[in-house]
This record gives C-alpha cells, sequence and structure tokens, in this order.
DNA sequence: CTATTTTGTGTACGACGTAAGCTTACAACG
DNA sequence: CGTTGTAAGCTTACGTCGTACACAAAATAG
C-alpha cells in the first residue's frame, strides 16, 4: 500500500522520504522527547505541511513503529567467530543497552512497540549462531536472548524513568550512573551466570 | 496541595473521593485500555462533568501516577519468616507477574510511571528482611531484587505487547500463554541461581 | 499540448487536557 | 430563621492533536 513500487518517472517528485521521514523523528525524540513528536512537528521540520507525510506513511504510529526498527538497528554488533555464546550475549546487552542511553526519550516507544520480529530474528542472527556453534537448541538460545533482552530493557526503563533528582543520587549525575552501571552489571553476571549453569558453558 | 485537610463538615459534600476515582481508572484501563482513560470518560463513569476530576487530583498524570501505585500495591505478598530469601524473590516475581497479566492494558503505564520509591519500599519490606535474614547486605539485596522487578516487567511487556496473532502463537491463546510461561520460569530461574551463586543462599 | 500519475496542500472535524469563573449545597453563626 | 463562608462540582472556552477529504502542482508519456 505505501511506498508500493518506486515507478520513477511519472509524476510529482518526491521531497520526502520515509528515511527521511524516519530520521527526522528521532531528530526531535532525541531533543524534545515523545510528546513533541506531532505529526506537524515533523512536518515543519521537513519544510513540509503534515499531511504531506500520511502519503509515506499511513499515521503516527507508523512512525513511531519504524523508528523503533531503526533504533533498534543500531545496536547490533558484529561478533568474533570464535565468542563463546556467554561473551556474545553479555556484549549484545551492553549494545542495546548504549543504544538505548543513547536515546532516552525514545525508551518507552522501545518497550511498547516490540521490534518487528522478522527483523529481530535477522539482527540477532549473529548472535544465535554463537549458542548453534556450542550446540545449543534453537529455542534455548532464543530463550535467554530474549530474558536478556527483556531484562535490559527494563532496566533501561527504570533509569531513564527516574528523573534524576530523586533519590539514590545524592550527587549530580556521576553518582547516578554509577549506581545504574554497576545495578546493570550485577543483574547481567547473575543471569548469563545462571544460564551458563543451565546449558553449559559452549563446546 | 490537594485533599489536604478533610476538614468536614464544610462545604458542599463530596461525591467524589481520590479512591472512587483510581479505582474507576483502573476500570475503564482493564476494560478498554489506556487510550480510553480520557478525563471525560473518567468523569462520566462517576457520573460527573470532567473538569470537576480535578478538584482531587492535579492532572491525568497524576491520575494515571495514583492508578500505578494502587496496582503496585495488589502485587505484594506475605512471607514466611522461615522463607530463604530465593524462594522468597522468586515468590514475588511470580506475584508481580500476575498482576501484571491481570491487568495487560496497565503494564505499559507501570513501564513508564515508576512507583513511589518510599512505598515502593515499604511493600518490599518483607522481602527484604528475607536477605537480611541471610546476613546479605541491603544494597546487595536491593540489587537483587530491583533486578528481579525489571525482568518481570520487561517480560511482561513482551507478552501484552505482542497482539496474540503474531509469531509463536501457532494456536490460539493456550500455546502463546505456554511459551510465555516457560521463557519467564527460565530467565527467572537463571537470574535467581545467578544471585544465589555470588551471594550465597543465606546460611 | 494534453492526459496521466504521483506528491504535496488547505481546510475542517471531533476529541483531548485543562484554565477561569460560576453555581450549588452544605455547616456555622447570628 | 436568614445570612455567610466554603468546599465541590459545572460550564464554557482555548489551543493542540490526529487525520479524512478534496484539491493543486509537478513531473513524464503520448
Amino acid at each position: 500500500m505505501n511506498e508500493p513500487a518506486p515507478r520513477r518517472g511519472r509524476g510529482r517528485p518526491a521531497v520526502l522520504t520515509r528515511e527521511r521521514i524516519v530520521a527526522a523523528a528521532i531528530e526531535i525524540l532525541d531533543a524534545e522527547g515523545l510528546d513533541a513528536l506531532t505529526m506537524r512537528r515533523l512536518g515543519t521540520r521537513l519544510g513540509v505541511a503534515a499531511m504531506s507525510l500520511y502519503r509515506h506513511l499511513p499515521n503516527r504510529d507508523a512512525v513511531l513503529a519504524a523508528a523503533v526498527d531503526h533504533l533498534f538497528a543500531e545496536a547490533v554488533i558484529d561478533l568474533d567467530a570464535a565468542t563463546p555464546w556467554p561473551e556474545a550475549l553479555a556484549r549484545f546487552a551492553d549494545s542495546y543497552r548504549r543504544m538505548l542511553l543513547g536515546h532516552p526519550h525514545a525508551v518507552p516507544l522501545l518497550a511498547t512497540h516490540p521490534v518487528d520480529i522478522d527483523l529481530g530474528l535477522e539482527l540477532l542472527a549473529g548472535l544465535l549462531d554463537r549458542f548453534e556453534a556450542a550446540g545449543i537448541p534453537r529455542q534455548a538460545a532464543l530463550t535467554a536472548i530474549q530474558s536478556v533482552a527483556v531484562y535490559v530493557l527494563g532496566h533501561a526503563l527504570a533509569q531513564v524513568g527516574t528523573p534524576p533528582g530523586t533519590r539514590p543520587a545524592a550527587e549530580g549525575d556521576a553518582a547516578a550512573v554509577a549506581f545504574y552501571d554497576q545495578w546493570f552489571e550485577a543483574g547481567l553476571r547473575a543471569m548469563v551466570a545462571g544460564f551458563e549453569r543451565e546449558l553449559g558453558q559452549g563446546h
């Protein structure tokens, strides 16, 4: 339906692209937050009327979903084929977390709009391979990966959802960041160690 | 500021209460979802004009925050003083998850609006005691508890955020429910086992 | 030049959150 | 009893949102 065949040539030339729209959406998100990401603002930023966006995406929610997919792609890592799965899993967690903290206003979005499932599997293929190489059944591998992913997302939600004025940050940001870093590491270590014990640590 | 002193007697008698409002909000949430929870609808359901609600709560967000606190209180458990902490932790996770799945439309809300911190600590006091009884430092206990809480929330987000038509549910709901149950158990077991190994399982 | 096709625009509608000022229904006091 | 004070609820109104619909503009194909 949308963006069907780019049958080039005919018709008024497009000043808008799905990609340009998504990029602008993420910029607004990062700069001003989710509430500021309105169709009108997005249009203004692209030098276009709000309604023009609807030629490329069916509604606001589709803009958000596209932004989610784009952001998730930022979290991919490439893994040396020699990396054992527990380390690969931890590296994925770090990378995912880094992406989330790099776009704090987008975290509630990622939490609410699950990434497209096929895209997700594609992006995680390299990680899945590390499990397969250790002879771990695909289902068990997916469980471990998803459990970690879910932990990382939940943790990021807690971190960005707590206005930095509140409790645990006695002083400035540095202390709060350290607090969350340590917490993150501890939970991640526990979970990975638990799976390691259950699945055998490879080869 | 709001609901200051219920200096009874004077003035027009109140047909509205904070509690009645919060209860109605949760009913709407459960029945029709977050988007349906508007001030006008909430007013209608209580037989009152939308603006009347503002006598009791400063704005819509306060309604949501109050609903969050109320829901979280549903998840408390009381623990036998003999329960070892790993079991207590797992029971908390189950209880928390049960509450979340009992209010699927509220899950994104819980994800976005962190529960009031003092209320949270109060509700978790019993659980914290189980760690203290095993001689585990408070900070380590909090890390473990919060890690589990964050995992549970993330998992619930994944479960309720995936429209049941999509991938893993080959048949109906039962299969999907079983899928998520098994995943949940596996991740939880891994994390609790990991903390057990790290903290010692309590003399 | 005309027809066709695609993209962007203008206008309009209904719903939202909520600010401001008004009305209503009580208790207290004379 | 009437008057007054006060808290609760109501009416109206404003600005903003997403988006349906009909139209204008800008290119190519014949």
